[in-house]
DNA sequence: TATGAATGAGGCTTCATTCAT
DNA sequence: GATGAATGAAGCCTCATTCAT
């Protein structure tokens, strides 16, 4: 029994990662039942042991990205108290993670997801709001510290902060790494941060 | 249901619109050609009297997208000299456009568009980088008349004022105007002009 | 493509002609009345002016057809009196004609002439017995003549006649001119001509 | 609605059979997926678990019936060494054949099978190719057990001989029934028979 | 647990035909 | 007599999902 049910577990995982690996690869349109199911060497029809639907398997593909993604935040965290260090840290952590996190607009963007069922789009969100919030954490810290600008509130400076990622995920996306991409990266950080770096 | 017959040229324009105002409230996959006749009044066949597939439709849809972002920059650089005061102008114009402008990356991550072929998403790159370009050219203005910085080149600058577009979009996408895209988009460029700017 | 307005009768004929080339270089599926109207500097829409239907363009070219086989026949009859001569007169001009009577075939098992309305294949059955008949007369002529074997009835030879036709249009149409149709047919005359004479 | 599920061969067979039938009663282009679907009792989709395409289907068909044209040749030639009865019985077995084979000359003019792509009119061709070599077999035979007349070559011989059979298909389907086809291939093979028998 | 047949909704497209101009 | 827009029926195919085994 405890097997079995252990099985299930690796099988959802298993089926997870697949699902990121094939969106990110080809986009969400791509992502048929059918191309999951043989990724992982099953049946389409077996999907459905593991899963209520094809959605599921999306939200949890979504909800294993901002497990990473927060993850990744705490790691970041914990390997420095500086908060502009904290933040370099994070920027260049998402040109590693940039497979990955290309499932993730992908995802947001495509409708099946979003279009219909508005709770989606929410979720989308809260995550969103979620990762803005321990970044707000960061700056709020920074600026205690003495790191960071504090004329500028610790939310919109969150904001911008986050800010920087779509542009470098979406030149990564598009260009098929024809735009240097780590380079750009850099460079956006050195302005940023000598923008908010308190004098 | 007899609807007026109406020439080609207007059908045109009325079916491309109709197609951008869908992608947009509802993402490239949820475009079928039914959904867009009745947007349009007509019966799905009739499309295919001024339009020879839903490619071809889509094709349109990107080229107006792309002709209306032209013609915004030509007008706002016809309105001022100053780069600076260009540059703003043209950011507060996407949150004004930002209908039209959420197809846009709709249309750029949807795999209907760029995954199939390979060519479409060159398309889009290409169009990006004109964009890039003329945002290059502004600066370089700005940077010989000594309003903006001279001592990061061009193109970067480019790059990064372009990246303030993407997270507006977004944000506008997922909060659904619960969040104050005008007011970012406001900080974000006092923060980005104050950094550009020449001292 | 100013288009001169032609009296509906040399219309009907040029779209008849038409159809019938049509029919003979791509066959019955592929002629569609848009291609029609190409073929004939027209409009789709104007051949209903001309005929009721599509169908009604078919059935006129059937009876063309029928009109030039007959024409075909008298003219032999009229060239000379002996009934084997004629036959083989005949036999070869469908040679010649081979073309024409390609869409004969193409048009009888074509569905959409015969398989829906019971009345036009009997319509052709029609023409095929009204041949079969002129043969059959030829034949017995040939038998009060004493040119012709007289054990064999009339009617019955004149099927077999009529019988070495379809074998040699079907060759010419599936081999793309790699047979030899020409030479097959003399062979087939030989053995037949020879089978039925007088002794 | 809901029926038994059959194995995918089962379900095979009989949706070639169910082809063979439909396009000897109405065409090929009659053949609809809709209606080949009704006739096997299954949703027009459910057909594509089993073939690929509606042409995969096509090729099918005319696969069995070469194969049973070929098996029916191997029974003729088992049952008797003499080439004129061999012939005999392979002649009136086309006629109990009929239905079949009937789709055979509708496959053959079909548009739909043969005029788009060139490589299926190739291959009917080399049907026909492969059964006229056949039936050349048993002619020389024949010649060679002095049954058959030696101053015609097997060749020729065995393109007349299949010369029959078109003729018997077309009077079959154009007459309804009202044609006596087993009377006349009769008639039609003692004259053959006769013309071509050894003195 | 996994399989494989079957379903039903929906998608794109073609084409003969009608109708106002 | 001719045009061009619009229609509606029909056709092929894909895909998520269900169900019996």
């Amino acid at each position: 029994m405890a097997l079995e049910k252990l099985g299930t577990e690796i099988r959802r995982e298993q089926i997870v990662e697949a699902a990121l690996s094939l969106i990110a690869a080809q986009g969400v349109r791509r992502l048929s039942v059918a191309a999951l199911a043989r990724r992982v060497g099953l049946v389409p029809s077996a999907l459905y042991r593991h899963f209520k639907s094809k959605q599921e398997i999306l939200d949890a593909a979504v909800q294993l990205v901002q497990r990473r993604g927060l993850d990744n935040l705490k790691e970041v965290c914990a390997s420095t108290p500086n908060a502009l260090e904290r933040l370099k840290l994070l920027l260049m952590r998402v040109i590693k993670m940039i497979r990955e996190l290309q499932a993730m607009p992908r995802i947001v963007f495509s409708e099946g997801v979003s279009a219909d069922h508005p709770e989606r789009k929410r979720q989308a969100y809260v995550i969103l709001t979620g990762f803005l919030s321990a970044i707000e954490g960061i700056m709020r810290e920074g600026q205690e510290r003495g790191e960071v600008r504090t004329d500028l509130d610790a939310k919109t400076l969150a904001v911008m902060f986050w800010g920087m990622l779509p542009p470098v995920v979406i030149l990564w996306h598009m260009s098929d790494g024809a735009f240097d991409v780590t380079r750009q990266a850099e460079r956006s950080w050195e302005l940023f941060s000598e923008a908010i770096r308190a004098r």
